[in-house]
RNA sequence: GGGCGGUUAGCUCAGUUGGUCAGAGCGCUUGUUUUACACACAAGAGGUCACAGGUUCGAGCCCUGUACCGCCCA
């Protein structure tokens, strides 16, 4: 017993997750442990398990969103690598244009500078510095996060093995007709001065609070052919008879208009197609056209037509051969065909512009409106459709064959439901914008032959550049030869040129840059050494096994990877995708979006419970694809969480649990050989039966029932009960069990907790050397490279110390509730006469745990299979085979027992006649045969029950 | 307007082939310094699984409809 205590003394109390994190977090990496080469052990059959880190925006710091997807993709990467796949883990970061850039600028506006001072390289220098930064300190929160990935594979979307693979990936669309230029209507960002693409346009539900304001435009009559007075005169439609009546909630915008509109349906208006109407401020002669884009219930039913600034509108005059007029610039102010509202900013215009229309007399009233308005993802600022010559990518194949993935299965969508959202989306695409008028980023691998005598024009001015296919030669001049060349670099795009122009063309790139989607839409392969195609990493693990990430990036991402990988590669980058819910706060609010003051980090939380007990958290917080409300308060400028408690809770219990089995371990080195015990058998049985279930769950995605059919597992079976009669064996066997079973635990927890698994299952390498070792300890280095635990269903043995163990269980907690309710003394130990039946002799070698668990005298307990009840006044549990008497003098309210018993009885009753009712009808013949055996074996446990407490309630 | 998800114990949520499925954690009540753990142990209270129909021998689980909440797309 010495060594027990020596043993106990060793490991602290309570589990302090900072003693070994870092330790073995630094000792897995330095070992190599996370690379695929490093894995000696694995199993040939098992096919490579490959997965990509969804790459984080270098913009900042991690939220808890990422730490579940670490959690998450960490779980599956650890334990493949234990079922014996070779694993691969591939981490990285995100340049994310926009978002990088957006944040940049606003550092710099803080400090009171404005970048567009900057001269382009210096701006790029302000960005890398603060990539570094970010990269640095997204890396560390991964790494405290323990995330098993291949460091020395390590990608950024923006290095050089990326950016030759953004490259030839534009390059091989281009070449195959799939990527072009052209000037047509997108969504502009009017504060970052981007085309963006349509997904990065998000709108309010609801709607925001706005204004539907009816303006009147005279019409061109007989006796009104033009405004004779000057607009602000209060004359201005002097004289106009007749009118017609739009609404709108962009009134600025009228400036631009050329047709009003009107549903050819409506009858109301029949008689005014054809008519004229004079464009109120300029005058401007407009048609009235009937098109079918109007909805009659909108307004008056007549609305403005502005091509240049309404994608409706842009499509109606197309088709009516409407003129274009732009009436705002870049930053969305009125330009110079705005006539006297020129330089005004849309929102000042418009109100300038109302009031005029009031003064008037042409504003005819003003409504509430809830306004859908598009804001750009990451500037908010209010986006302008704008016509703008922009790089698009042709979608219509790629998504059709994207499509035809998922359908065959070559691409499995996990939750299931998200593959309606899938081919909806991927069936009604529209081609990708792809260009960004932005300075971090891809620049696009497109140079053009510019005139000889504009070569000064396109000069840099300051840190704007010229876009140079503005300044190529003409047609003319270029008779015939191509004026722009895509090429991998510009030495090639040099050499093809000359050989068109001669030596002395003069080449300028395009300075737009590419979509952020565009280079993480290549990622799984990008990271892998396409496009070289001989690659040991890319013949080695492309395709990849598993897409794991958020499903609002569903669109963003997975399906750009997808149309890419299929396009690229000819082959689908990854065969499963699983898709995580989102992480919201406690009111609900999504995490990533929401303000600044409730973002966690997950690093406080790490702080404060460890990393294990965050991740168990996680995992098991809900089920695949479900949102995470997260149960996070502050309190004292601490974030708190009750689940996570609940996980540090379980995280100390193993370690307790653990200290426990150690000291018994040395205490036992020397025990005799007695044969499993009852007990010892049980719990091996178990653990073979939980294991199978825990396998199945977890080759489903079911990751959350797996966490907690372990939890429950080692907490109850493990520590409630079976440490707890092994408390009472001195046996090399039970030893043996001990190590066995907390070996089984801590290799099938190790996904879920890696850090506190791995550092007891060290200690009980060490304390459980010598023979009987199990190989899944002995040969192995390190836990993290251990075998994962297989399911094995109970031999008719195990299934025997099951049943006799449970029955066990029943009485003891029989007789618990009985103390408990008549307030016996904790210490005083009671009489029990138990009638066991066929689990007699189970009861007989469990007479010690029995006495032990339920505070019973030793000398008062009688086991046997049949018993009388006994003479004095008793407390009776009728536990179907198994009758436990409690004789307790002096303590029994023979009148409260008689209604205890009534009440059972009545409830026996009920559940019998229930019972008789089914297999009394079609239930018989119906159901499974298996079905109506089990039916039958609790009616004839509960008529069982019903005769003992009948007896019993005749002797009170 | 189209689509998806949710509505299960006071709170947060599980419940995937319809047959002990009415569960877990937290919270609550009552005991306990039992020599692994008070980040614990033991006992207990608590829900007609949103509502209305239907299918079925049998329905949180399938179908139809309704209400409310959330999200996505137009």
């Amino acid at each position: 017993m010495k060594g027990f205590f020596v043993a106990m003394e060793q490991l602290a109390k309570t589990y302090d997750p900072k003693a070994v994190e870092a330790r073995l977090g630094a000792w897995w990496e330095r070992q190599g442990m996370y690379r695929p080469e490093a894995q000696r052990h694995h199993v040939k059959s098992e096919r490579p398990f490959v997965i990509t880190i969804p790459p984080p925006n270098v913009t900042g710091t991690l939220h808890m969103g990422h730490a579940l997807t670490s959690a998450i993709e960490d779980l599956m990467t650890r334990y493949h690598r234990m079922k014996g796949a070779r694993t691969l883990y591939v981490p990285g970061t995100d340049h994310a244009g926009i978002a990088t850039q957006a944040v940049v600028e606003k550092k710099l506006a803080k400090e009171g500078r404005n970048w567009r001072d900057l001269s382009r390289a210096d701006f790029l220098e302000e960005v890398w510095d603060w990539k570094t930064r970010s990269h640095q300190i997204i890396t560390n929160q991964q790494k405290t996060m323990g995330i098993s990935a291949d460091w020395q594979r390590e990608a950024f979307t923006l290095d050089d093995a990326r950016s030759l693979a953004v490259r030839t990936a534009f390059k091989t669309l281009f070449d195959r007709g799939l990527i072009y230029r052209d000037t047509r209507m997108i969504n502009w960002d009017p504060v970052q001065l981007t085309g963006v693409s349509d997904l990065e346009v998000e709108t309010e539900e609801e709607g925001e609070a706005g204004h539907l304001y009816f303006v009147r435009y005279p019409l061109q009559t007989n006796r009104f052919s033009a405004p004779a007075h000057a607009w602000g005169s209060g004359q201005w439609a002097e004289g106009a008879t007749e009118w017609i009546t739009v609404a709108t909630t962009r009134p600025e915008t009228i400036l631009g208009d050329t047709a009003v509109m009107v549903n050819p349906d409506d009858e109301r208006y029949t008689h005014r197609v054809a008519c004229r109407a004079l464009l109120p401020v300029l005058g401007r002669e407009i048609p009235i056209i009937s098109d079918a884009a109007v909805e009659s219930s909108f307004g008056t039913g007549a609305v403005k037509v502005t091509p240049a600034h309404d994608f409706t509108d842009y499509d109606v005059g197309k088709r009516h051969h409407l003129n274009l007029i732009e009436v705002l610039d870049e930053r969305a102010r009125m330009n110079e065909n705005a006539g006297r509202y020129a330089g005004l900013d849309r929102f000042e215009c418009r109100k300038r512009l109302v009031e005029d229309l009031r003064k008037e007399g042409l504003l005819v009233k003003i409504e509430d409106y809830q306004v859908r308005l598009g804001r750009g993802q990451r500037s908010g600022a209010v986006i302008e459709p704008r016509i703008s010559p922009q790089w698009f990518c042709d979608m219509q194949d790629m998504a059709r064959q994207a499509t035809e993935a998922v359908r065959s299965g070559a691409v499995r969508i996990v939750p299931e439901r998200f593959e309606k959202t899938w081919f909806h989306w991927l069936d009604n695409i529209r081609d990708w914008c792809i260009s960004r008028q932005l300075v971090w980023g891809h620049q696009i691998p497109v140079w053009y032959v510019i005139d000889p005598a504009r070569r000064d024009e396109c000069r840099p001015q300051g840190n704007f550049i010229p876009h140079p296919s503005g300044f190529t030669v003409g047609a003319e001049a270029a008779a015939g030869r191509p004026i722009r060349y895509c090429a991998l670099n510009e030495a090639e795009a040099l050499q093809a040129a000359q050989a068109d122009w001669g030596p002395g063309v003069f080449l300028l790139q395009d300075t737009d840059v590419l979509d952020t989607w565009f280079s993480s839409g290549l990622w799984p392969f990008s990271t892998l050494g396409w496009p070289n195609l001989s690659d040991p990493d890319f013949k080695a693990y492309y395709p990849t096994s598993m897409l794991e990430t958020g499903y609002d990036i569903l669109f963003f991402w997975v399906a750009r990877m997808v149309m890419l990988g299929l396009a690229l590669t000819g082959k689908a980058p990854f065969h499963t995708v699983y898709l995580h819910g989102l992480i919201r706060t406690a009111d609900g609010a999504k995490m990533s979006k929401s303000r600044p003051d409730r973002i966690i980090d997950p690093l406080e939380l790490v702080e404060s419970y460890g990393t294990d007990a965050l991740r168990f958290y996680l995992v098991t917080a809900g089920a695949p694809g479900n949102d995470i409300k997260m149960d996070a308060r502050k309190e004292e400028g601490r974030w708190r969480s009750d689940r996570i408690e609940g996980a540090r809770n379980f995280a100390n219990k193993l370690w307790n649990a653990a200290r426990y089995t150690l000291a018994r371990l040395e205490a036992l080195s020397a025990a005799p050989s007695q044969g499993l015990s009852l007990a010892d058998h049980w719990i091996r049985a178990r653990a073979g039966q939980v294991m199978a279930d825990v396998r199945r769950l977890m080759d489903d995605y079911q990751y959350g029932e797996a966490g907690k059919l372990l939890y429950d597992f080692t907490w109850s079976d493990f520590c409630d009960w079976y440490l707890e009669l092994s408390k009472l064996q001195n046996s090399a066997e039970t030893r043996q069990t001990l190590i066995e079973v907390l070996n089984i635990i801590l290799r099938a927890l190790h996904p879920f907790m890696p850090f506190i698994t791995e550092e007891v299952w060290q200690k009980l390498k060490d304390t459980s050397h010598g023979d009987g070792q199990p190989a899944s300890l002995s040969d192995f280095p390190a836990l993290i490279l251990a075998p994962y635990p297989r399911g094995q269903q109970p031999d008719a043995s195990g299934q025997a110390a099951i049943a006799s163990i449970n029955a066990m269980q029943d009485a003891v907690r029989a007789i618990r509730n009985t103390r408990s309710e008549r307030k016996v003394a904790p210490e005083r130990r009671i009489p029990a006469r138990i009638a066991a039946g066929r689990h007699a002799a189970a009861f007989e070698a469990l007479r010690a745990g029995i006495c032990a668990l339920a505070q019973v005298d030793a000398a008062q307990l009688v086991i046997a299979e049949k018993l009388d009840a006994p003479t004095e006044a008793a407390v009776t549990h009728a536990l179907g085979e198994v009758t436990v008497f409690l004789p307790l003098s002096g303590m029994v309210d023979l009148e409260a027992e008689r209604v205890r018993l009534t009440g059972e009885l009545e409830a026996l009753e009920k559940a019998i006649s229930k019972s008789q009712q089914l297999l009394g009808s079609d239930f018989a013949a119906r159901a499974p045969a298996a079905v109506v055996e089990k039916e039958k074996a609790r009616q004839a446990e509960a008529i069982a029950k019903r005769e003992q407490i009948r007896a019993r309630l005749a002797d009170l």
